[in-house]
DNA sequence: TTTTGAGTTGTTCGA
DNA sequence: GTCGAACAACTCAAA
């Protein structure tokens, strides 16, 4: 036997964790020196809310270590096989990555190792059904979610892996090796996240399964604050889908839960096989579209509102104000905030989904971007062209008593009833500080469907 | 190969 | 206030 690297990444856990076992009975008492590496690849598109969550969970997977977690500011290529020379392991173990730039970082790791006659071993990834797996007959891949779900479920999903009784970790300083230690959290300005790592995951877990029979119907009012709030425990791996799966029992709650896992499956999938959709249109049908409002100046100032919660539509306000508040916004509140800035403000998905990934602390490529191409109609299996939520109208059908608006909106706090989604109507005028709408969603909307109408000709 | 039925999350308008 | 139709056309998946 001899030692192993267990290089950690969306998979910051101790069960559940197929790499681990691996790992673990390639070294048997040898030992396993457990890795990350905070690369500024990865680190640029998230914001300072999105890296405190991840360095706090980095924290917590320490803890679970004894404080052997051993920590690197660098360039994986690098970094990773100069390690694994340190303690002279046999193998790297990792989660499978699938996405466009971990694919590609993963191959320069794999290089330089095997070349020095180690091996990269990939076992597991972040998925219930990894990408690539489910096709069709002809192995063709999906492109609308209904069928992949069928050939999702048909196909059948793992039972979680053992549990590890214990693993010899080698701590990085006894034997020489450098750890840069994890950075202290960057200024969050007040935003209130998410208890982070796996024990909290697991909490949450059994704390939302206490209530899963009411999901289906909950989940979409935002007031209730009844979805299930694990996406930021799954972005990391602190909470692996499988373990979520296994324990959700079959009430209508837990099947509806079981499709949002598929989604997320879903769109990681397409991405995996076109990678260049996290940042272009997927369908051409909709390239000539057009964006802006005829200044810079002008699209300048609707996003400056958008992101700060200043449009004038409180629903939409709410949900830009929550997610400055936690660095998460409720599911239902996300679509309506994006087609705002779509179909309203007219500003290109792209920029709206940057700033979320920025902000989510769950901020995960593949869901958040193709959820913005399904707002913009420009996705696989995307929302028709004509849909445009209408932010009256889903204020008051998902928030009927304004409670949720109200939570967020102190202006409006006084004002009672349904009311709250149309301040420009009561009768003692819009309450103080509370800005105007910026624009008039009757005629945006019109303008909307004049431009899709143009971009199809 | 051809055909057929269906497709996450909506809104508006007119009866 | 409620209800059904219209809003289009296309692609996908499966029989």
């Amino acid at each position: 036997m001899a030692p192993t690297l267990l290089w950690f990444r969306r998979d910051l856990r101790l069960t559940d964790h197929p790499a681990l076992l691996a790992a673990r009975d390639e070294a048997g008492d040898d030992g396993v020196l457990g890795v990350f590496v905070l690369d500024d690849t990865l680190r640029g598109p998230a914001g300072p809310v999105r890296l405190a969550f991840l360095y706090r969970c980095l924290r917590a997977l320490d803890e679970t270590m004894d404080g052997k977690l051993c920590v690197r500011v660098g360039d994986p290529a690098e970094l990773v096989p100069q390690l694994a020379e340190q303690v002279d392991a046999s193998s790297v173990h990792i989660s499978a990555d699938y996405g466009p730039y971990g694919r590609e970082r993963d191959e320069k790791v794999e290089q330089p190792l095997v070349a020095a006659g180690r091996r990269l071993v990939r076992t597991g990834s972040p998925y219930a059904v990894a990408p690539g797996r489910i096709t069709k007959d002809d192995g063709a891949p999906y492109r609308v979610y209904t069928p992949f779900y069928r050939a999702w479920t048909d196909h059948g999903v793992r039972r979680p892996a053992q549990g590890v009784r214990s693993v010899p970790w080698i701590g990085a300083d006894p034997v020489g090796i450098k750890t840069d230690g994890i950075p202290g959290d960057p200024d969050i300005d007040g935003t209130t996240l998410p208890e982070a790592g796996e024990k909290a995951g697991q909490r949450r877990l059994q704390d939302f399964l206490a209530g899963v029979q009411g999901y289906a119907d909950n989940r979409d009012l935002p007031g209730r604050d009844a979805t299930s709030r694990l996406s930021p425990y799954l972005k990391y791996g602190c909470l692996h889908p499988r373990t979520v799966l296994d324990q959700l029992g079959s009430s209508k709650g837990a099947e509806t839960v079981r499709s949002e896992i598929a989604w997320r499956d879903f769109y990681a999938d397409v991405l995996f096989h076109n990678p260049g959709s996290a940042r272009w249109d997927l369908t051409e049908a909709l390239a000539g579209m057009q964006y802006g409002n005829g200044s810079t100046e002008t699209d300048e100032q609707f996003f400056e509102a958008w992101t700060q919660g200043r449009t004038g539509y409180p629903i939409v306000d709410a949900g830009m104000r929550q997610l400055l508040a936690e660095g998460w916004m409720h599911n239902r509140v996300r679509m309506i905030t994006a087609s705002f800035l779509i179909k309203d403000l007219h500003l290109p998905w792209q920029r709206g989904a940057r700033w979320f990934l920025q902000r989510l602390c769950d901020g995960d490529l593949s869901s958040n971007n193709h959820g913005w191409q399904w707002t913009a109609g420009t996705g696989t299996d995307a929302a028709p062209y004509f849909r445009i939520f209408n932010p009256t109208l889903q204020g008051s059908k998902f928030d009927p008593d304004g409670s949720y608006v109200r939570r967020w909106i102190p202006e409006l706090s006084g004002v009672e009833g349904k009311s709250v989604h149309e301040p420009w109507k009561l009768r003692g005028g819009i309450p103080e500080g509370y800005p105007q709408p910026i624009v008039d969603h009757a005629a945006e909307r019109k303008d909307s469907l004049a431009r899709y109408e143009a971009a199809r000709r």
